[in-house]
RNA sequence: GGCGGCGUGGCCGAGUGGUUUAGGCAAGGGCCUGCAAAGCCCUGUACAGCGGUUCGAUUCCGCUCGCCGCCUCCA
C-alpha cells in the first residue's frame, strides 16, 4: 500500500481509498494565461507518475485537476493585448494540453473549468457569510481567518507568526491582513458574474474547494500541488472547508520546485524556460526520467546537461527493448518462464515508500544490466523474463520504450548493401555505407543478424 | 524577523549507526568487434566545518559556515 509524506501531519502515512474503492486525487492545475514552463512540466509528471503507478498496482484512481480560466493575470494580459480574455484562456489551454500530450501525461478524468462553477462558488461564499465566517466590504467578500480553527496547519505556523511576517498589501477594509478574498467585485469593464454582493468574480482559493468537493466529495483521499501552493492557496482552500464544517482532503502532497542555478523557476523571477521549447530539443521521455531520478519532494535542477544525461539513460531502456525483440524473434518458442526474483515486488516496495522513484529506478537499471548480460549469454529465456519485468516497471512510471521511427526505404537499402559488403569482407565499402547511414541520422549496430539501424 | 528544508565522489542524485554495493551521466582499463556501435566486466576509497553522544557516525545531537523555499501572484 502506498505511503506518502503528508504535509499536514508532517509524517509518512498510508493513503487508503475509502472503502477499498477508488482513490480520489485532486491536483491544482494551471491558470491559463500563458504557455506552460518547466515547473508545470514537473508537477504534471509527478502526479502522472503517481497515478500511473497506482493504476499499474491495481488501484483505481479518480483524478481531477482544474483549469483556472478566470483570474487577474488573464484580465491583465487581455487588456495589454487588447484581446477578449477568452482568447487568452483558449489559446493557453490549447498549449497546455498539447504539451501534456507530448509528455505522455494522461488527461485527468475531469478537468473542471472555474468559469463553469461560478454559481456553486457563489453558493459556498453565501454559506460562509451566513455562518459569520466571511464578510462583505466595498471591494469584495473576505474570509475571516480568525474564525478558522487550526489556520496555519499547512504553513506550519501559527496565525500570529504568519501575521507578523505578512507582506500582503494592507487593504483597509480587511479585518485582518491574513484574511483573503472569496469574491472580487468587478471594476468597470471587467468580466463578471452576478452575485448577492454585486457582479464580480471568484477568488482563486474558492474555486478549488468547490470543484474538488463537487467532483470528488468530502474527505477525498489526496490533494496535491506544487510546494509553493501550500500557503496560502491550500491553506485557504482548507480554511473554507473547515469554516463550513466539511471534511476536506485527508492527505496533502506537495512536489518540489524546478530550479535554475539553484533558484526557483518562477514567472515573478523571470527565469522561466518554456516547456514546449525543451520538448522540442530532447526526447520528452528524458524529462520524465530526469523527474523520476530525483525525489518528488526535492527541488530539481533542469539543464541541458541533465536532460542529455537522462536521455543517455533512456537509450539503455530502448536498446534493451530492441535486443529483447530480436531475441524473442530468434527464439521460436514463446518464452513464458517467470524469473524467481520478483522485480515488480521490489520495485513496488520502493515506490510505496513515499514514491521513492529514484531507488525504484535504480532497481530497474540494475535489472536492465542483468537482462542484457543474460541475453548476451546463454540464458535468453531468463533475460527476456527479467527484461520484461524491467520494462513493465518502467512503464508503471509512464516510461515507455520507444518503438523507434520508421526506417526509410533508402536507409533499408543502404543497410542491405552494407551487409553484402560485409559478407564480401569489403570493409571500405561497408564503412562508407555506415558513414552514409549515420549522416542521414541513423544509428548503426552490427548484430549476428546483420546491420541493425534505428533512429 | 517567523517557519521549513538542503550541503554526498568529475556532474546529477538516493540511502544508511558498523560489515557488501545506490542508480544515471562522464572518465580510465578490459572483453566482444574487420573497425566501430551496442552490451558485459573492472576501477574511483564521497558524505560542508567544528564539537558531542556511541565500542563505532556520512547517518543521532549541538554549534558554525554556505545555499534555498514559504510568509505576496506562482506548479
Amino acid at each position: 500500500m502506498l505511503r506518502l509524506y503528508d504535509t499536514a501531519t508532517r509524517r509518512v502515512a498510508e493513503v487508503v481509498p475509502a472503502g477499498g474503492g477508488v482513490l480520489r486525487l485532486y491536483v491544482c492545475g494551471p491558470t491559463v494565461y500563458g504557455p506552460p514552463h518547466l515547473g508545470h512540466g514537473r508537477f504534471t509528471l509527478v502526479y502522472d507518475v503517481l497515478r500511473r503507478y497506482l493504476e499499474w498496482s491495481g488501484i483505481r484512481v479518480r483524478h481531477v485537476s482544474n483549469v483556472t480560466d478566470i483570474d487577474d493575470k488573464i484580465i491583465t494580459r487581455a487588456n495589454d493585448e487588447g484581446r477578449p480574455w477568452q482568447d487568452i484562456t483558449e489559446e493557453s489551454e490549447a498549449l497546455w494540453w498539447a504539451a501534456m500530450d507530448r509528455m505522455g501525461v494522461a488527461m485527468p478524468n475531469e478537468a473542471p473549468h472555474a468559469t463553469r462553477y461560478v454559481p456553486q462558488m457563489v453558493e459556498l461564499i453565501g454559506e460562509l457569510v451566513s455562518r459569520g465566517a466571511a464578510y462583505d466590504v466595498e471591494d469584495g467578500v473576505y474570509l475571516s481567518v480568525a474564525e478558522v480553527p487550526g489556520y496555519g496547519l499547512l504553513a506550519q505556523q501559527s496565525l500570529d507568526s504568519l501575521r507578523s511576517g505578512a507582506r500582503v498589501d494592507v487593504v483597509a477594509a480587511k479585518r485582518s491582513p491574513m484574511d483573503f478574498v472569496l469574491w472580487k467585485k468587478a471594476k468597470p469593464g471587467e468580466p463578471s458574474w452576478p452575485s448577492p454582493w454585486g457582479p464580480g468574480r471568484p477568488g482563486w482559493h474558492t474555486e478549488c474547494v468547490v470543484m474538488s468537493l463537487a467532483l470528488l466529495g468530502e474527505g477525498f483521499e489526496l490533494h496535491g500541488g506544487g510546494s509553493d501552493l501550500k500557503f496560502p492557496h491550500h491553506e485557504n482552500e482548507r480554511a473554507q472547508a473547515v469554516a463550513l464544517g466539511r471534511a476536506f482532503a485527508a492527505h496533502w502532497m506537495h512536489n518540489g520546485m524546478v530550479e535554475v542555478g539553484g533558484e526557483k523557476m518562477s514567472k515573478s523571477i523571470g527565469n522561466v524556460t518554456d516547456l514546449a521549447t525543451t520538448l522540442d530539443s530532447v526526447d520528452p521521455r528524458a524529462y520524465r526520467l530526469l523527474v523520476l531520478q530525483s525525489h518528488y519532494r526535492a527541488p530539481i535542477e533542469v539543464s541541458t546537461a541533465q536532460l542529455s544525461a537522462a536521455s543517455q539513460g533512456l537509450d539503455r531502456l530502448d536498446s534493451l527493448a530492441r535486443r529483447m525483440d530480436e531475441a524473442a524473434a530468434a527464439t521460436s518458442e514463446a518464452v513464458e518462464s517467470e524469473p524467481a526474483s520478483d522485480l515488480r515486488a521490489a520495485f513496488s516496495e520502493r515506490m510505496d515508500d513515499d514514491l521513492d522513484a529514484p531507488r525504484a529506478m535504480a532497481l530497474v537499471f540494475d535489472a536492465v544490466r542483468s537482462a542484457n548480460a543474460m541475453l548476451a549469454g546463454s540464458d535468453v529465456a531468463g533475460g527476456l523474463a527479467l527484461g520484461r519485468q524491467a520494462l513493465s516497471c518502467a512503464s508503471a512510471t509512464g516510461l515507455l520504450t520507444a518503438s523507434g521511427r520508421a526506417v526509410s526505404e533508402r536507409a533499408a537499402l543502404l543497410a542491405q548493401q552494407r551487409d553484402r559488403a560485409r559478407d564480401a569482407r569489403d570493409w571500405t565499402t561497408a564503412d562508407r555505407l555506415r558513414d552514409e547511414l549515420q549522416a542521414i541520422g541513423y544509428r548503426v549496430e552490427d548484430t549476428p543478424a546483420g546491420t541493425r539501424i534505428y533512429r
